[in-house]
Order: structure tokens, then sequence, then C-alpha cells
DNA sequence: CCTACCGATCGGTAGG
DNA sequence: CCTACCGATCGGTAGG
């Protein structure tokens, strides 16, 4: 055995941590573009500097690597969501939808790639893996009616129907993915406050109408 | 040559236009379930009840299926809003809005094959056809704009973000088709109204919001 | 981390 | 509308 096999076999028992996160910054990008079916191992490999074969030092499967991918992206957005409801006081629910709003929009425009995978590729899962994803996506979902059901149960927001409520303002935020470019006009941010101010508006009990205005951050 | 074989030749030359529609109904079910990428011409054949080689009698290729899909389902939509938005008078902008946001989430939620594929797949069009299916989107997305810009203009709607706005209510019509079932609790009409509220509630001008209501159609 | 290789599947064609 | 077939590409493995 050379010398060089013996390295590069050496090299495959200690794979490097930068290598392995070079193939999910690949993966996800690629994914994003083409879709994960027209993505095919060797144009991964090809993105990192690898052969095919040497990406299995670093990962199980295609599929684990798409699953890995859709796990953190949806607890990313979990936590995100999380915290900035967690930063205003229950009592205000109106406000803690405006922020949640908010920050999904913020979120989805600044990783639009993972929105694009998370939202597209889950039928590419298998039947073993989905149940996790739906979970944390339902945590989403959850964030949302809770929310919005506690404003109407206040009687700050109209009698509106939560869950199809909260599934129109998810779809806006994924649909922000979609269109949203660095060099617009307009940042997350006025993008966030714009949407958040519509779905408050629109649920908002007409009584409040005309004194609502937006929450100082 | 049998006259077996004869048959069939000639069968292949006259291709029965109750084939071809079966091929183009299979094909939309099954883009829109697994993706246009995971679904064989194997797949279609079986699904009609063909060899492979006998779908070529009635399409050009796979992609072509897909182009004249999408360009159906675009047009299709685009003629039903634009159908709504004429129903109502020129000088009632808001109404307009109501019935456009309306029959899109209804369209939808009516056709929910249609949009996953129109909406997903346009990757997967050659760069030859895909300024056709854009064209047609924009025409959607020129409706709402136009629609939204004329409330504005009037003074019935906040001075929103045409674009963003319109772009909003675009995917909560299209979030609808992906959760909407036929035996759920509402139907595309009780959700159609739902969102349609929400949305011009969402921009309506703060001196409106408390005699605003729902347009009697 | 690489070379060499494999069985499965793909869209599509030839020819009748 | 079918049988027979093809070159290309796929995810993944053996072995060092």
């Amino acid at each position: 055995m050379s010398q060089d096999f013996a390295d590069r076999i050496v090299a495959a028992r200690a794979p490097r941590r930068e290598t392995k996160s070079l193939i999910y910054q690949h993966a996800l990008r690629l994914f994003a573009e083409r879709g994960y079916a027209r993505t095919s191992l060797r144009d991964i490999a090809e993105a990192v500097g690898l052969e095919v074969p040497s990406l299995y030092t670093h990962i199980a499967s295609k599929q684990s690597l798409l699953f890995d991918l859709m796990e953190f992206g949806n607890s990313e957005l979990l936590a995100r969501l999380e915290a900035a409801v967690a930063a205003v006081p229950g009592d205000r629910p109106l406000d803690q939808l405006y922020v949640l709003v908010r920050e999904n929009v913020i979120s989805h425009c600044r990783h639009r790639d993972q929105t694009k995978v998370v939202f597209t590729e889950i039928r590419e899962l298998a039947d073993r893996q989905r149940p996790r994803i739906l979970s944390l996506r339902r945590s989403i979902e959850d964030l949302f009616r809770d929310t919005i059901g506690r404003a109407v149960d206040a009687g700050s927001a109209r009698e509106v129907d939560v869950t199809v409520t909260a599934f129109g303002v998810l779809a806006i935020g994924r649909g922000a993915a979609t269109w949203y470019h660095d060099d617009g006009e307009l940042t997350p941010e006025d993008i966030g406050d714009l949407y958040a101010e519509q779905v408050v508006r629109g649920i908002l009990a007409p009584k409040l109408a005309a004194k609502w205005s937006r929450p100082q951050l």
C-alpha cells in the first residue's frame, strides 16, 4: 500500500467538519435551484470538489441530506418565531401577531433556499422521516393559531376562522421567499412591517380600526 | 403483415381524442402527486393503459405535456379572474378586489392539481417555453395590481405597496390549494369570502373601517 | 478521499 | 398501438 493511498484512507476515517459543512451548503443551494429530484450527487460532489463516493464519508444517503436540511430549516424558523412572540407581553395578542408575521416574513426573505426546500420537497422524504418534519411544521402553525385565537378571545380581533387565517399568513411568508431579491427597493423588515400591518388590520375588530397603530418595537 | 399489425398501425395514425384526454388527465394528477421529475412516462402510460411508445402518437415529448398543462392552467385561471372583475362596476374597486380574491381562492381550491403543477414545475420547462408561461402569470399579477392600485387612487384603500400586496394575495390563494380538502367543513366559497374580507379590511382606509361590509353578489 | 464498477431506470426511437 | 431496443444517467458499493 503506497503512502498516497494510506493518506487518503486516513482522510476518509477522519472526516473534516468543514467538508461536511460545504456539502450541506451546496446541497441546500442546488436543491433550492433545481429541486431535489433534479440534483444528482454528482452535482453536489462537483460543487464541493470531491468525487461522489467521498460524500459517503460525511452523509448516509442523499435522502438523509434532505432530511437534515429540512429538520434544521424548520427548527430554526420555529425558534425565531418563538423568540419573537416571547418578546411581547401575552396580554397584547395583536402585537404578538404583528411581530410573529413580521419575523416570519423576514426569516423567509433571509433564508429563501431553506424555505424553497422545506416546503417543496416534503414528498421526497421517506415515510419514516416525514412525521418528524410535519410535527415541526405543525408547531409553527400552532404558534400562529394560538396567537390569533387569543386575539379573538380578547375581543381585539373579529371572530375569524383561526386555522384558515393562520394558513393564509404562513402562505404570505412562503410566497415572499419566491420573489424577494436582495437588490430590491424594500428590505425584509419593510416587507415584514407591510404584511404584518395588513394581517392585523385584516382581522382587527372594527371598533379598534380607527385607533390601532403599529406597535413600537 | 398480419391483420393485427395493420390494425394497430392504423390506430396509431388515427389517434383517438379520448385517449389524448386521458393522457393529460393522468399526467396532471401524477405531476401534482409526485412532481414532474419523479413521474416517468411509464407511470403515465400505465395509468392510461398503454405502452410508452404509444404515448408519442399523442404527444411530442414529456416536456410538451407539461407545457400544455401549464399553459391551459394559467389561461383558465386568468379567464376566470377577468370574468369575476368584469362582473363588478369599475367605480367600486374594493368590491372588485373582493370578488377577485374570492374567485382566485375558489379556483385554486377547485383545481388543486393545476395549481400545484403550474407553480412548482416552472423550472422544468425548457428556456424556450418558459416566457409564454411567465407572461400569463404576469397578466394575472397585473390584474391584482391594477385593481389594488385603483382602490388606492380612489382613496378607499391605504397607500400600500401595490406589488407586495398583490403577491401576498396570490400566495394566499396558492396556499389554499395545498391544504384544502373536499371533506372539510368549509366550502371553497366560504374560504374565498373569509380571505376576501381579510384582504379588503387589511388595506381599507381606516375611516371606512366602521362602515364597510361585504359586497352583495 | 479515490478508482472502478453495478444494476436500475430514464426519455425516446426503429420499425412494423 | 405494440415489441424490441438504446445510450445516458442515477444512487450507491467494493476495496484500498
